[in-house]
DNA sequence: AATTCCAGAGAACAGTTGTTAACTGCATGG
DNA sequence: CCATGCAGTTAACAACTGTTCTCTGGAATT
C-alpha cells in the first residue's frame, strides 16, 4: 500500500525530480562526463548546495537516470518479444513500439545511448546491468517458444543480447530522425525490419552450436 | 613521392602528436566533452598556448582522433570479410583479427566505442561517416561473394552495416576483457564466433526482402 | 505548544577553465 | 648573411568549478 507522502517529502522528492529533468535536458548537448553540479542548480533554479541533499555527486544523478531510464522499461519488454503472432507481425509490432517509446521519451534514449560506453564508470555498469537484466528476461520469453527447441541456454542468450543491441540500436536510429522528414523515418524502420529478419532467419537454421 | 620534412614541420607534427597521444590516454577515464585544452597540454608539457598552433577546440582535436583511430582502418577491413576460404575460417579470422587489433589500440577503439554517440557533434559526425565508408566497402566485398546473387544493393548494404556493428559491438567487449583472465577472452571470442555465425546463417537463407 | 529535524539558502574558499595579447628564439628562404 | 615566418612561451583576464561552513524557516514529532 502506498503511503501518502507528508508535504515534506513530497517537496524533496520533487526537486529531486527537477534536478533529474534538467540534468537531461543539459545532456542532448554533452556527456555526463562534463555535466556540472551548478550548472543542474542553475537551471532548477535552487543553489548550488541543494544539490547535495539529494546525490553525492553528478555520477550518482547519472545512475539515478539509469534507473529512470530504463527501469520501467521491463513490463513493455515482455510484449515486445511475446510469442503472440507470426514473425513478421512480431518484428512490425517492435518496431513500432521502438518508434514510439523514441517519440515518448527521447532524452532517455540519447542518455543510455551516450552514457552505455560513456566516462563515467558506475553509470556504465548500471547499464550494462540493466541490460543483461532485459536480455535475461528476453532469454526466458525466448524460450517459451517451439523454435527455441534444442537450444542451449547460452546460445539463447546469445540471441537475446543480439536482440537487446538490435533494439538500442534501432532506437538510436530513430532518435536522429526526430527532426528529419517522414520518409526518412519509414526508411529507418524499414531497415530496422530487415535486420530483424535477417537475424529471426538465421535463429529457425541455427544447427545448435 | 614523400619529401622530407624540414626540422620546423617535424617538430611541430611531433607535438601534434604528442597531444594527440596525452588526450587519448586522458580520455580513458572521461568522454571528449569534459576533456579540457590545459588538461591536454599540462600532459604534454607544453604551454596552454599552445594547443591552438594544431587545433582549434578540443572537438577539433577529436576529429583528428577519429581520422587517426578509423583511417588506417581501411585495408584491414577488406581482408577480414574477404570470400577466401569457408565460412567458419572467414568468421575465425574475423574474430581473430579484431581481438589482435584491440590488443595494439586499446585506447583507439575505447575513443570510438565512446564517441560515436557521444556528445560532440563533429566528431559524431566523423565517425559516422567513416563507418559509412567502411560499410560501402564490406557491401563491395560482399557483392563479390555468389551468396549475394540476386541481393539488392540496398539489402547488401543493410548486411554489411550489420557486420560493422557487430564489428564494433565486439571489439567493445574485448576491450572490457583486457586486463581479465585468459578465459574470459575466450568466452568472448566464442559469443562472437556465434553471433557471426547467426548472422551468416540469416544471409544463406535470405529471400530478398 | 514546545522542540527537533532538515531541505534549501548564502557566502566564501582555492583551484580550474578558455582566450587574448605581446614576447622570444630558431629554422627557413632570399 | 640577413630578414621573415612561425612554433612555443609568458602573463594576465574574467568566469567558472566543487566543496565547506553557517544559517533559516517551516514541517514533523512529542
Amino acid at each position: 500500500m502506498s503511503h501518502t507522502l507528508g508535504i515534506r517529502q513530497a517537496q524533496k522528492q520533487k526537486t529531486r525530480q527537477a534536478l533529474q529533468d534538467a540534468a537531461l535536458q543539459l545532456l542532448e548537448e554533452q556527456s555526463l562526463s562534463s555535466l556540472g553540479l551548478r550548472e543542474v542548480t542553475r537551471a532548477v533554479g535552487v543553489a548550488p548546495t541543494a544539490f547535495y541533499r539529494h546525490f553525492r555527486s553528478t555520477a550518482d544523478l547519472g545512475v539515478a537516470l539509469v534507473e529512470e531510464a530504463l527501469g520501467s522499461l521491463h513490463p513493455m519488454i515482455r510484449t515486445t518479444v511475446s510469442t503472440a503472432g507470426d514473425s513478421a507481425e512480431r518484428i512490425e509490432r517492435a518496431v513500432e513500439l521502438i518508434a514510439r517509446h523514441v517519440d515518448a521519451y527521447p532524452a532517455h534514449v540519447r542518455f543510455i545511448a551516450r552514457e552505455r560506453h560513456g566516462g563515467v564508470q558506475p553509470v556504465r555498469e548500471a547499464i550494462r546491468d540493466q541490460l543483461a537484466r532485459f536480455a535475461e528476461e528476453v532469454r526466458a520469453e525466448l524460450a517459451k517458444d517451439p523454435v527455441s527447441a534444442g537450444w542451449s541456454d547460452d546460445d539463447l542468450l546469445m540471441l537475446a543480447h543480439l536482440y537487446v543491441d538490435q533494439m538500442l540500436s534501432t532506437a538510436s536510429l530513430f532518435l536522429e530522425t526526430l527532426d528529419a522528414p517522414e520518409d526518412e523515418r519509414a526508411r529507418v524502420a524499414g531497415l530496422a525490419r530487415r535486420r530483424l529478419r535477417l537475424i529471426s532467419l538465421g535463429r529457425l537454421h541455427w544447427n545448435g552450436g
